[in-house]
DNA sequence: CTTTGGATCGTCT
DNA sequence: GACGATCCAAAGG
C-alpha cells in the first residue's frame, strides 16, 4: 500500500483520513454497501458523511440498470470497481453510485444520502432549496446537486489521490448493525432489503421504500 | 400532517 | 413511444 494513502487529509475534517482502496470495493454490492456507511464523500472542498446507500447487483438484479447488460449509458458499472457511475433521473437530476465487484461483474452502490461536514456553503449555494443542513443531500438528486456531481463525472476514479471526487475514511466505523428497508423507487424486485442506513440519523432521505418495510 | 401532479429528457422497447 | 434508482410545490384532511 501506498504510504501516501493513510497521511492523505481533508483539511476541514479533523483527524487522519485515508482514501478508500480499490480492493475494499471489489466485493458485491450488498456486502460492500453497508461498509460505506459513515465513510466520506470528498468533492473538492466539500465533504459529506455517506448515511444511506442501495445496493444493485447488475446481472441478477432485475432493478439494476445494468440487469439488460452493457449500454452506452451503464458502460462504467461493468469496468473496474472504485468508479463513479453517474446518470440521469427523470431528465431532471443526477444520481451517482460507487462501482464495486471487479471488471464485467456490474455492481454498484447508489449513494442516496450523506450528512453535510464541511463546505456547507457551497452545497446551500448550489441548492435551490434552502432548508436546514440535514435537508441539503438527503436524497441521491440533492445529494449531487448539494456535493456537485453530474454527468461530466461519470466514469471517475474515487481511489486517485489527486481526483476531485474520493471516497475516504477518518476512523469512525461503519455501524455494527446497519438499518436496512426494501429500496426506494424501483419498480422491479421490490422485495430485496438492499437499502441500508446508519440507524436513528437524522439525516437519511424521507422517502418512502417502494416494497414492504423490513427491519429498520 | 399526507397526497398528488408537473417538470423534463435520455435511454431503451 | 413509454418510462423512470427524483424533487418540490401545491392542494387536501
Amino acid at each position: 500500500m501506498d504510504p501516501a494513502d493513510v497521511t492523505d487529509r481533508v483539511d476541514v475534517t479533523v483527524g487522519a483520513v485515508r482514501a478508500v482502496r480499490r480492493a475494499e470495493l471489489s466485493g458485491a454490492a450488498v456486502d460492500v454497501a453497508p461498509t460505506l456507511l459513515n465513510s466520506l464523500l470528498v468533492v473538492g472542498d466539500r465533504v459529506g458523511r455517506i448515511i444511506e446507500v442501495e445496493a444493485y447487483a447488475g446481472a441478477e438484479d432485475p432493478a439494476s440498470h445494468a440487469f439488460r447488460g452493457p449500454t452506452s449509458r451503464n458502460g462504467v458499472m461493468f469496468g473496474p470497481p472504485g468508479h463513479l457511475y453517474v446518470y440521469r433521473s427523470y431528465g431532471i437530476h443526477w444520481c451517482a453510485n460507487v462501482v464495486t465487484g471487479n471488471a464485467g461483474d456490474a455492481q454498484a452502490v447508489l449513494l442516496r444520502a450523506v450528512e453535510p461536514l464541511t463546505g456547507i456553503e457551497h452545497m446551500r449555494a448550489a441548492r435551490a432549496v434552502l432548508d436546514r443542513d440535514a435537508d441539503l443531500a438527503n436524497g441521491p438528486g440533492k445529494l449531487c446537486q448539494a456535493m456537485g456531481i453530474s454527468g461530466t463525472d461519470d466514469g471517475v476514479d474515487l481511489c486517485h489521490r489527486a481526483g476531485r471526487i474520493r471516497l475516504c475514511r477518518d476512523g469512525v466505523a461503519p455501524p455494527e448493525h446497519p438499518a436496512s428497508t426494501t429500496r426506494v423507487g424501483i419498480s422491479r424486485a421490490r422485495d430485496r432489503p438492499w437499502r441500508f442506513m446508519v440507524p436513528d440519523h437524522a439525516g437519511v432521505s424521507r422517502a418512502r421504500p417502494s416494497g414492504a418495510e423490513r427491519s429498520t
